[in-house]
DNA sequence: CTGAAAGCGCTTACAG
DNA sequence: CTGAAAGCGCTTACAG
């Protein structure tokens, strides 16, 4: 006597089949339904979905993505670990991908030239679309790559939109025109600016919003002294010691980058400067240095986790668009926030001497 | 003649089946070997990881809820998603949870009192395991909720060994002993050390790798000045201040983390001090600060990224463990690094003044 | 408009 | 210690 197999315990209760069977049609029916499928005869229709709100039936998202070819593998492509950004994009993106059933594939690209063999590793684990973390959404070497390789792509906080590719990113002029006008409506009017890394689009951005809001002040330009930085810490270092090096001081320094600010303050602090009394110092990014340092930096702050988030599923929407071979990459833009910390403050009467 | 009927075209390009034969074993043995089940032999096992490293195989979460009853959804409980820790953190944690096809939910606990809040919304969910990062593993609060909600639950980089639960941490105290060595090997024999949080377990540990390193030298607790601090930045710059206000100075100071030793050094800067030539700085965790302040932080470096790694690993397996009622939940170890960078350097012949 | 068959990638339950 | 068989709940691809 043969005995029975013992059928396995299945963990959801209501399945497709029991809906079939309570209507009398085949499961392949009542799948058509779920997908809103037009083919099938209304009065069917009308006693498949009876018979789900009887049997409070929900369809296992395991089984579909299983079964059928929704996208849901996204590679990360990342390039430094230890960044204070990496951090909460990672969080957002953790969040939402298992909110959405989406599978997330990480893998570092330190080097420009490691591109190639990153997006192979991740191609071929079957990933169905890409973001691109800054830097990397700036690098030639990457963008070539991703391009040769046609895989459908999400760049985040890059500088500036893409025919090619879906984009994800902040306004940086807009951003650095309401911090000008904040210290602007401080009493500063002279300014120091350290510029960013020139290779990086944002660091024209930010310098353009910087100058834009001067302007609109009435500023010249001329009167404003630029230096050139790098946005490393050291860079700034450099930069605020140029700055700072023969009068007329400027009352705030407006640096690209927070690491850079974070330097300035540092630098201002050695040579005999009260911050903010003497001389304000502002930042860009909100990374964790900015909260950390003394006095904090006034900055501008990204929602790191909402692009994050945004990102997930803008490449998967991304799969679906490029697939039906319909419309272009799409463009979001994120608000971004002035933060005001006590690295700034109201203009002193005369620029102070050191 | 039958025609062939076409062979579904997969998402996925590396599955079970492709790792199996690799291999030249069956798919039920990778299946073994990816569950971490104990009864595969020893050299399968390396050859079957050897191949999932090769192929960059990542099983399918759809397929494995579908099929099993495996545990794989794994609850994150962290407090702030600014900290440098976190970024790297969250990598190694959805690395590793994407290549053992595990779903990680991740929920903030900003302050202790969100615990039981934030516990049960992981727990709706349907989490089987729970990792706890730093500083919530400390939190007596957090730890109650879990003791109370019956969760399996791993501590990440908790202070000490405990028997409710699993931890995942580096040796302190070997730690503090290393890095104080080394400034002992570089001729420093008058020091400085600032104190970490005085409810933070990790304190006393580093506080007391320091002490004992000088003791071994034969250097007196007497002859060294200690000063409390809280971990920030501006606890940092207070204590640093309090150690240089009058001579003897040291010639070298190591604080409990890297945001104070930066602080320390900024603060060393302003009152006169050359870092490293008049006087030696370190600090403790390799957070992102330490390596862009200049001079760069000399510190030590936790593999936080494996760290994580380990902790989807040990969440699987604790929760495993807790069914079959076997066992004591594990105490992993891992390495630390000495990481020396620019702001320490050998002592000067006689301790300076500022 | 409808359904039988095969398969998605993995695991459970069984047998050696 | 290892593997062949069956099945998880659904969809694709085919045939009427």
């Amino acid at each position: 006597m043969a005995t029975e197999r013992q059928r396995r315990k299945s963990n959801q209760s209501v399945t497709i089949r029991d809906v079939a069977a309570h209507v009398g049609v085949s499961p392949m029916t009542v799948s058509r339904v779920i997908n809103r499928e037009s083919n099938v005869k209304p009065e069917t229709r009308e006693l498949v979905h009876a018979a789900i709100r009887t049997l409070n039936y929900a369809p296992s998202p395991a089984a579909r993505s299983l079964a059928g070819s929704v996208p849901c593998r996204i590679g990360l492509l990342y390039d430094n670990p230890s960044t204070g950004y990496l951090g909460e994009f990672m969080l957002g993106a953790l969040d939402e991908s298992s909110r959405t059933g989406a599978q997330v594939l990480v893998e570092r690209c330190g080097e420009p030239e490691m591109a190639a063999a990153a997006l192979g590793k991740l191609l071929k684990a079957g990933i169905d679309g890409l973001i691109l973390t800054p830097p990397l959404c700036e690098a030639e070497r990457v963008l070539a790559e991703v391009k040769r390789a046609g895989v459908v792509a999400v760049a985040v906080a890059s500088g500036h939109p893409s025919e090619r590719m879906a984009t994800i990113r902040i306004d940086n002029e807009a951003a650095a025109r309401d911090l000008t006008e904040y210290l602007l409506s401080l009493g500063h009017r002279h300014f120091g600016f350290i510029k960013g890394h020139p290779n990086h689009v944002v660091s024209q951005q930010r310098q353009q919003g910087f100058l834009a809001a001067l302007a609109a002040a009435g500023i010249a330009p001329e009167s404003v002294r630029q230096e050139q930085g790098y946005f490393s810490y050291r860079s700034g270092l450099e930069a605020a010691e140029r700055l700072l090096a023969e009068e007329p001081y400027p009352t705030a320094i407006f640096a690209a980058n927070d690491d850079m600010a974070a330097a300035a303050v540092s630098l201002a602090h050695r040579i005999g400067f009260e911050v903010p009394e003497d001389l304000s110092i502002a930042g860009f990014d909100d990374t964790p240095i900015a909260a950390s340092v003394w006095p904090a930096l006034t900055t501008i702050h990204q929602p790191v986790a909402a692009m994050a988030r945004a990102a997930i599923d803008l490449v998967l929407e991304e799969v679906r668009r490029h697939r039906e071979g319909t419309g272009a990459p799409r463009q979001l833009l994120h608000p971004h926030t002035l933060i005001v910390r006590e690295s700034t403050g109201i203009a002193p009467p005369e620029p102070v001497g050191g």
